[in-house]
DNA sequence: CGTGAAAGCGAAGCGCT
DNA sequence: AGCGCTTCGCTTTCACG
């Protein structure tokens, strides 16, 4: 992982739909070195996968809501229902164990206020053991950067 | 935006390298029809572009952490020289304008504590009108989707 | 909007430096 | 590791039902 490869990670992650020739040509390198370089950082794992990036506004989730629960019990089987309803809920992106207060640290989109509460209702309050659930909508995103800095 | 296309959008969402025409044979399609419609999906806007997605792991950023954010005025001025130092930062993957109590929710990744110490120094603690800075730290990850559910 | 075929381009592999 | 060449597959475009 030297300057090259971090440059290659920095512009496939921003754009992978560029031919291999015009990175190569970016950083100074023949097609078939970058190529091999791109291949290499796939093996290795940097690089998990290709991706369309899709637009929330278009697919009508207008609502991102970050949601915080905190459970009673810290129960083996408590969790685990919990975590398993969190995987087949397609609305839930995200669920992290986090420190403070709570518990889980949500990432929830919506169509809208019904869905949400359709969502509210299904996935989170039909869950044992919550002592507390604090929601938190997004209401307007001033930076959203899908990807990491690479350095 | 049919049936069709919302499991193309899916498809690609999960993985944008596999060749069109399969693609085609999943959704009973020849490769040039399908092929017109993601043109069109594109052309659209509901597919912003492709990215590869890369592992946080194996960039080094072991430290995912969610910082609330209150300002003590909510002054144009104030709010301006925020979302400058926000965007200007490449560790802060977002800010969101959002409810409750604090006004600002972002998402920030870290190599380590040291590192993390030195973005909330130079970037947060720096900002002038800060009345509160909550932070919560992802412990583990339970589950993590990159991308949006296509209904 | 669908199909099928034809052409052009980029990705992938190879021998060599 | 890097380079240039060749091959092969896929994307892209066409004429047509």
């Amino acid at each position: 992982m030297d300057e090259t490869d971090t440059r290659i990670l920095r512009s496939l992650q921003r754009d992978s739909s560029r031919p291999v020739a015009e990175l190569a040509a970016d950083f100074g390198l023949s097609a078939s070195a970058c190529h091999r370089r791109i291949k290499a950082l796939e093996r290795s794992g940097a690089i998990k996968g290709y991706s369309a990036r899709l637009s929330r506004r278009k697919l009508g989730l207008s609502l991102l809501v970050f949601v915080e629960i905190t459970l009673r019990s810290q129960e083996r089987s408590v969790l685990d229902a919990f975590e398993a309803a969190v995987r087949a809920a397609p609305d839930i992106l995200e669920c992290h164990l986090t420190s403070g207060q709570a518990d889980y640290t949500l990432r929830v989109v919506a169509r809208d206020m019904d869905d949400y509460d359709r969502i509210h209702r299904d996935c989170l309050a039909a869950l044992p053991n919550v002592t507390a659930m604090h929601t938190t909508f997004a209401l307007r995103p001033i930076k959203f950067w899908q990807g990491y800095p690479v350095r």
